[in-house]
DNA sequence: TCTGGGGTCCTAGGACCC
DNA sequence: TCTGGGGTCCTAGGACCC
């Protein structure tokens, strides 16, 4: 019987997967990838998950035993991992009857045919990203996303299945009983905060979950969860969103390799991280109608902690990376404690639309004849760079001293001519 | 010494309106 | 003691995701 189903796609530790597309020495060898700054485990090969490494886990715990595993770091190198990505999706595309990017390393497709077929399309896919791009996938294939998930999961957990799990391929009885075992916390929507609170009423298993009555579901926790007790009986819920939908905030946060603790330091930080908001908000084609600036001191330290939040609002929406640097500064300038260590800094975009659009004030006049600011720091960034012009401080040749510690990066081999592989024959 | 960054959606509650 | 009934819009905060 010809049905329709859903695929969910995803790739393998991604980001280890991607350091190994041109680093063969790391197969078999247990990876990590670090956070920004190196300062957490974000991405884990199957060998470092073996040895009980964690998510999250500080490397700085990790860096003492690291030599006696043979373990190897790599901080991330977003560029590499963001190109690899598009190629994967690019193959995987080609594939469904429609497709939707859920993430870096996960694809929505859609894939129509009797349970035979489905699981086949599954294999191919596998086989055509391995061949084409170099990275390990895994196919779950259901009726909605919510079980396409799922099945991804058991695709994963379970190596005789070769990376794909088609329900409908599935022998009778087979599935039900997985979700008999299977706690709901690891669905696809629920979290830890929902898992406990349905602990408490009796529901633990996803087969549990799928039993329960939606619409006390509803009235108990949210539409959210009532749409996957109603994804886990088969019935859609969650559209598919193809076409690329408007961002709807923009951010640029870091944390630092070194504290801050002077007012004028942390006018600094902001002056460069307004300016590195404002160059994405020019990337976008967006202009923003407000601003939030963010810091924050350790949540590791005792004690109260310093975490302003000042919003600024913008009369016109603006990238204006002068305007923002101001604001910024302003706002900083007035909400830092003196004294306090911060370790980060963050600015944040709401309220966006399209700067080259119909906004209001276009219509009384050419007045944006002027090469905006932003357009023209933008332009030369992509001839020369992204660090071969700036505002202030933020042109500096050098970075400061609390900038951010990558010590253990890989080339941005796809990307960057002069850190292309060399290939030797 | 050292603990990520970037998002989305939903809900509750306040301000304001008639 | 009690104190309209709708409605909209906005924002902050929670929960979740990768």
């Amino acid at each position: 019987m010809t049905v329709n189903r859903i695929a969910l796609v995803d790739v393998n530790n991604f980001y280890v997967s991607c350091e190994r597309v041109f680093d063969p020495k790391l197969e078999g060898r247990p990876v990590v990838v670090l956070s920004n700054n190196d300062g957490c485990v974000v991405a884990r090969s199957a060998e470092a998950k073996a040895l009980g490494i964690a998510t999250g886990a500080p490397w700085f715990q990790l860096q003492a035993q690291a030599k006696a595993w043979g373990l190897v770091a790599r901080s991330s190198n977003y560029e590499l991992y963001g190109d690899l990505s598009a190629k994967v999706m690019e193959v995987v595309g080609r594939f469904g009857t429609w497709q939707e990017v859920y993430s870096i390393d996960e694809s929505f497709i859609g894939l129509m045919g009797d349970s035979a077929q489905l699981h086949a399309t599954g294999a191919e896919v596998r086989a055509a990203v391995m061949r084409h791009v170099g990275v390990p996938v895994c196919v779950g294939v259901a009726a909605t996303k919510t079980l396409a998930k799922f099945a991804n999961r058991i695709a994963k957990q379970n190596p005789a299945l070769a990376g794909v799990c088609a329900l409908d391929a599935m022998p009778e009885g087979h599935v039900a009983r997985i979700q008999e075992r299977v706690p709901a916390s690891g669905l696809w929507g629920v979290g830890g905060k929902t898992s406990s609170k349905l602990k408490m009423m009796g529901i633990e298993s996803i087969a549990d979950l799928k039993a329960a009555d939606p619409a006390m579901i509803r009235k108990k926790f949210s539409v959210v969860l009532q749409r996957t007790v109603m994804e886990l009986n088969g019935t859609e819920c969650i559209p598919h969103t193809e076409e690329h939908v408007d961002k709807q905030q923009i951010m640029f946060s870091r944390s630092f390799s070194t504290p801050v603790t002077t007012v004028a330091g942390m006018e600094e930080v902001m002056a460069i991280y307004a300016q590195r908001g404002a160059a994405r908000l020019n990337q976008e084609g967006l202009r923003a109608s407000t601003m939030t600036v963010t810091a924050g001191t350790s949540r590791f330290a005792g004690g109260e902690g310093s975490f302003p939040a000042v919003t600024s609002r913008f009369m016109t929406p603006t990238q204006d990376p002068i305007v923002l640097i101001r604001a910024a500064v302003a706002a900083i300038g007035q909400s830092a404690v003196p004294g306090a260590a911060y370790l980060r800094a963050g600015v944040m975009f709401n309220g966006l639309e399209p700067a080259s659009g119909t906004g209001m004030l276009d219509v009384f006049g050419p007045a944006a004849e002027q090469a905006d600011v932003g357009d023209v720091l933008g332009e030369v960034r992509n001839k020369f760079g992204s660090m071969a012009i700036g505002i202030g401080v933020g042109g500096l040749a050098q970075a400061p001293a609390w900038s951010m510690k990558r010590e253990h990066s890989s080339p941005r081999y796809t990307t960057e001519w002069k850190e292309l592989p060399v290939v030797r024959a």
